[in-house]
Formats: structure tokens, C-alpha cells, sequence
DNA sequence: GTGCCATCTGCAAACGCTTGCAGGTAGGAT
DNA sequence: ATCCTACCTGCAAGCGTTTGCAGATGGCAC
């Protein structure tokens, strides 16, 4: 490129004017490089006037610090990673959005990878952001691909995983109990009285999340006698047309349940359509619960009973637990985040 | 630091092993340091046999290349910085995964910040990616900050705008044409014989979307020699809770309105969830459209009408163009994403 | 007027990778 | 056997900042 006449020295190309270095602005402000480095970074390290001419050559200059090369020479990226399913879902937008509020108050951006539901292609994600470079690495649940954990490890920087907490978490942890969550949902449909309990669910070998909560409802059958019939596990991922396919297959299979937990909102939401486009009342025919209490779940008629917690806090929990590990001791324990039950209409006592 | 008497010269605090380099990967391939990094970016240049011990040691040692080092000798950072109001919307949520899927295939990463509604703020963030490194910035709507447009000269990065498309863009843009979607919904509610419409939006001096469909509103309604009563313009951010508090208030007041429009689906639907709680019939006693196309738009009951368009075909496109003004040859023009009127439930004839 | 101290400032060496250039090697043609 | 030509590989010079160290500067006390 450029053969052109043009003298100068200078690219012409595509906008690519050579960047504004510091050397630049030294020159401008007559004195040399690292006051200039020290003005910016270290203020209080260099004379008032010296400072403010500096200022001013910065400002004239349009200058802009070079992240690369600042990094390179500080060691330290001052970016962290975050690899989350979706962003389609909720919860997730919640936790990055949070997440990036607080890491960008600390001076910390958000280097953002999407994993769909596939460990392997999340650890492809980690290899990506951290050759790209990241402080940190903050993850969802507490299944990964040996791979990424072996970087981990390799790397030394530091991983907070969110969205399921465990006493047994390889790595510092912010999220719900998601066992107790599932069991609590469940509780309250067998104190109403049902029996006859399904689950539209993920998959639960590429959600940790999901076989936690599954646990805590096969648990919670199992201490009153009960088990979660075959028929009743139908699998399908947490958009609410999946919601509604799947309570469509629900309602034709034998035995027929009187109540679905949902482990996602939007899923329910979907149910909940489906039932009403059957004309099958809910909560009168069947109960149908959802599970992260999204705002929308509130709102819908009727209204869904559901597992409520904060993913912002869950966000928030987790940005401190990072800036704990890169910033401060380095000691912070993992945080369980609390879960509530909203029982609202969309539940009741199965009709007889 | 270390003043530890652990020889080795190695540091020990913080997991901050000193990070394996080209040149340990050369020393134990037994090459140099530029064929290691030739064999990992350009493979074709080295011998099979070389490369193959390469990739051995880089396997075994773990390698993972320096990204700010990369980006500083190369010039090029392979990140792409985005701009959000909120990730909480599921259109700005749909296009940041969209972008992030084709940028990412293409070898680039995506660094994201959140502007709110403050063009003052979206001028910071732009600030701080700058900053962090980019090497190109896709933005929300044409109207930003003096600052943030001052800032993409100087530094010649190329900017691509995203869901307003229109032939005096500033800069190149994708998205759909605001003002003939507001035009279109008016007119679906004119031609049922609407007369008294309303419209529920946020603040148009802080959003430049919803200033040209707010034109297309009132062109559509001047065309029939009518215009928007003072009273029939409530203002609100686009979330469900704010649907409802703004159709409460429009609710109140007078003349009452026959149809409303809202400026995106969420806030529809909290509209309808209001006139539910009021028992007031939508559409019999007041039709409500919404904007955006979101999937649940369709599921409520109800069903919503609404403009519809693909938040994710948006994505793609600005990938595109982002991508042409980097590795292409720069030409690409802005497209025009196509709306869609979708007639759904929610509106109707006015009653009598 | 001299000497000492505290502050500031500049020098130069990293940081880890890329890449133009020149040298080396091996294989084929003569 | 010799020379030429590809094809590979290594050298070394950056890329823009930060930062330890030492030198410079100025102020103050004597």
C-alpha cells in the first residue's frame, strides 16, 4: 500500500494517522516521557505546573494512552473475562450488566465470550479471551472442561464462578443453593397436595445448574415416598417456545401430571401458553411453577409461582470476589446469594 | 518484593508464575523465537517437521501468546469495542450475541460497555475502550456526544451505528427506518379508525430512535389532518413496570385515547397487563400496539401487535461493515434492515 | 556563601511479540 | 561436481508504556 507522492513520512491509508504517543505530548509539554507516564498515572509525583502543562499537551494532542502497550509494561490487563451461556437469557444479561458496572467502577473492563451450553466451546472461549488478555476470569456454574481448568491453573489468574454455590466449588463461588431452591419449589407443590410432579428442564449434563435443582427435587419426592416418574422430565433449554412445546408433550403423556416446575421463567411462561391455548386452566387442571423470578413472571396471568433470586447480586458478589483476588487479600469466601419462593396464582391445590 | 531467601529467582506471591514466553517455547523447541511465532501465525512459512516440535512444546508448556505484546508489535488490537444502553433489552441483548458470534469467527473480540441513556456517559465508555484498545466502535442510534465524535477522528477508528437507518448518517449505520415503522404503526391504527391516539416512549432528546418513529407518529396522524394531544404523550423507559405506570397515568387523563402506541414491546405489554388490572378490554376498549418484534410479544394474550424486526440481522450486518472498514476494502454501504407490521390481538376497531 | 535534603525529572531497560532483511540449507539442473 | 533457486530460519529493530535508579534542581538552615 501507499505508493503514493505524498511527502511527510506519513501513512495515508485508511485512517491509519500514526497514533498520538507520549512521546508527542513530552515534546509538546518539554519534558520527557515518563513525567508525562507519572502526570497521568502518579500525579501527586510530579510538580503542579509541570503537571498542568502536561495537561494541557495531552488535551491539545488528543492523546490516548495505549492500552497494549500499557499492559505489556504494567503486567496487568486491567480486563477481565466474562463467559456466560446467553445473553438471550435474563439472568445472564442481569450478571454481566451488574458485573460490568461494578469491574468498571474498579477501572476494569468486560471482555465478553458466549458459550451456548457447550463445556467444550466454553473452554474454547476461555483460550480466546485469555490470549486476548484477562486479569480474571469469571464463569457460570461449576462444571468445566478439564482443559479450561488445566489453564487455569496454568495461567495463576484467578476464576469466580456464579450462579450455583457448593461448600465443595473448585473455585470461589457466588450463586444460590440451587438444590435447596429446586427442593423448596417442590415442597410447595406436595404441601398443596400434589402428587404427580413433572419437570421441563435443560439437559442436565451440560448444566450443572439444572441437576442441582433436579437434585433438590428428586429429594424432596423422595422424603415423602415419591419419585419423579420418566415420563414427567421433559428436556428443552429456556426460551419460552421451547416452554410451550415442551408442556405440549407434557400434556400428552400418560400419567398426566398435576403440577410442572419449570426451572426457567420464560419456560413457564411458554407452559403456561401452551395450557391456555389447550384450554387447560391453570392452576385449576395443573400448577406450574418457574424458576429465577424475572420480573416478567410477575406479570403474566396468572401470575407465576417461582424461585426468586438476584442475578445482580449475583453480579455484583462476584465483582467483589474478583477485585478481592486481584486487588486485595485475596481472601474473600465464596457468597451464597438468597432464594425466595414468590408464591403466586399460578399454583394452587390439584383440582380432584 | 521478595525478600523470601527461595532461590530459583522465581516469584511466589499471588499465582504470579512468571508467564511462559515465545522464547521458552523456542528454547525447548530447539528454534528461535520468530519460527515459534511464525509456525503459530503463519504456518505455511515453516518447514512440517519445524512447526510440529513448535506445537509439541507449545502443548507442553502451555503456552498461551501475549495478547497486549501481540497487539502492540501488530498494530491491531482484534477487539471490538460495542456500546449499549442496557443489556436488559432484549434487542440490545440480541445484538450484542449477534455481533459477538460473527466478530468472533472472524478472530475478534468484544469489549462491552453500557451508556444508559446518557450520551454524556456513552462518551466515557467510548473513553475507556479507547483507551483499553480497539480497533473499531459500534454504537446504538446517530446521535452521540460531540466528545465521543471527536474521539473516533482523531484516533480514525471506524464507527458503525446500529438500529436507526438513515441516508445522513454520520457514520455508517445499519438498522431499520424509524420514522416509516412509527409512520406504518399509526397508520395500521388510523386505517381501523383510530383517532385518539397515544403514545408511550422515552425521551426523545435522549434517543434518537424514538425521535424519528415520534416523526413518523405525528407525520402519519398530520397526513389525516390529525395530531397528538399534548395529553396522549407519557413518557417511560422501556421496561414492563414502566408500561404499566404509563398507561395508568394515561388512563387517567383526558381525552381519553382510543389506541396507544408504545415504543417497544415490553412497555406494551405492561400497558395490557394494566388494563387488565382495570379490567379495561384491549382491544375493545382501547387497542395497544408495541415495537421491536420480541418473541413474548406474541405469546401474551392478547397478542401484541407490533413493528417487528431482527435485532440479531442487525448484528450481523454491523459485524459486516465493521469488519469491511477493517480487513475489506472499506466501501460497504449502510443497510437498511427491513420492519414488518405485525397485526396481531391487540388492536382493533374502536368500540362505539 | 556553602552544604544538605527533599523533591522532581530523565535515562534506559524491560514487557513479549512481529516482521523486514539477510544468511543458510538443500535439492535440482547443468 | 558446481551453481542457482527456492524455501526456511534467525537476527535485531521496533511497538508505546512503565519504573528503578540516579542525577538535577531548588530551598533552607547554618
Amino acid at each position: 500500500m501507499g505508493v503514493g507522492t505524498t511527502g511527510q513520512g506519513g501513512r495515508m491509508s485508511k485512517g491509519s494517522r500514526r497514533q498520538v504517543t507520549l512521546e508527542d505530548v513530552a515534546r509538546l509539554a518539554g519534558v520527557s516521557a515518563s513525567t508525562v507516564s507519572r502526570s497521568l498515572s502518579m500525579p501527586h509525583m510530579v510538580r503542579a505546573s509541570v503537571r498542568e502543562s502536561v495537561l494541557w499537551a495531552v488535551s491539545r494532542l488528543g492523546y490516548v494512552p495505549h492500552g497494549a502497550a500499557r499492559a505489556l509494561a504494567r503486567r496487568r490487563n486491567a480486563t477481565i473475562g466474562v463467559i456466560i451461556p446467553s445473553l438471550r437469557f435474563t439472568v445472564f444479561a442481569d450478571l454481566v450488566e451488574s458485573l460490568q458496572a461494578e469491574l468498571g467502577a474498579a477501572g476494569y473492563s468486560v471482555l465478553l465470550g458466549h458459550a451456548g451450553s457447550d463445556l467444550r466451546y466454553e473452554a474454547d472461549q476461555a483460550t480466546a479471551l485469555l490470549s486476548r488478555g484477562i486479569d480474571a476470569l469469571v464463569l457460570v456454574g461449576n462444571a468445566h472442561d478439564q482443559s479450561l481448568e488445566r489453564m487455569a491453573t496454568n495461567t495463576g489468574i484467578p476464576v469466580v464462578t456464579t450462579f450455583d454455590y457448593r461448600l465443595d466449588a473448585p473455585y470461589p463461588c457466588v450463586g444460590i443453593d440451587n438444590q435447596a431452591a429446586g427442593r423448596a419449589l417442590v415442597d410447595h407443590l406436595l404441601d398443596l397436595g400434589h402428587t404427580r410432579i413433572a419437570a421441563l428442564m435443560p439437559d442436565e449434563r451440560f448444566n450443572d445448574r439444572a441437576a442441582r435443582r433436579l437434585a433438590g427435587v428428586r429429594g424432596a419426592l423422595a422424603d415423602r415416598g415419591l419419585a419423579l416418574h420418566p415420563q414427567h422430565l421433559v428436556l428443552g433449554d429456556g426460551a419460552a417456545e421451547v416452554g410451550r412445546a415442551a408442556m405440549a408433550e407434557l400434556l400428552g403423556r400418560e400419567p398426566s401430571p398435576s403440577a410442572v416446575v419449570c426451572f426457567s421463567d420464560l419456560v413457564a411462561i411458554g407452559a403456561v401458553v401452551e395450557c391456555r391455548a389447550r384450554a387447560v386452566s391453570v392452576p385449576g387442571a395443573v400448577s406450574v411453577a418457574g424458576f429465577s423470578g424475572i420480573g416478567l413472571a410477575e406479570l403474566t396471568h396468572p401470575a407465576i409461582t417461582t424461585v426468586s433470586f438476584s442475578a445482580v447480586d449475583i453480579g455484583r458478589e462476584a465483582a467483589r470476589l474478583v477485585l478481592d483476588r486481584l486487588d486485595g487479600d485475596g481472601q474473600a469466601p465464596s457468597v451464597e446469594v438468597p432464594h425466595r419462593l414468590e408464591q403466586r396464582a399460578s399454583t394452587a391445590a390439584p383440582g380432584p
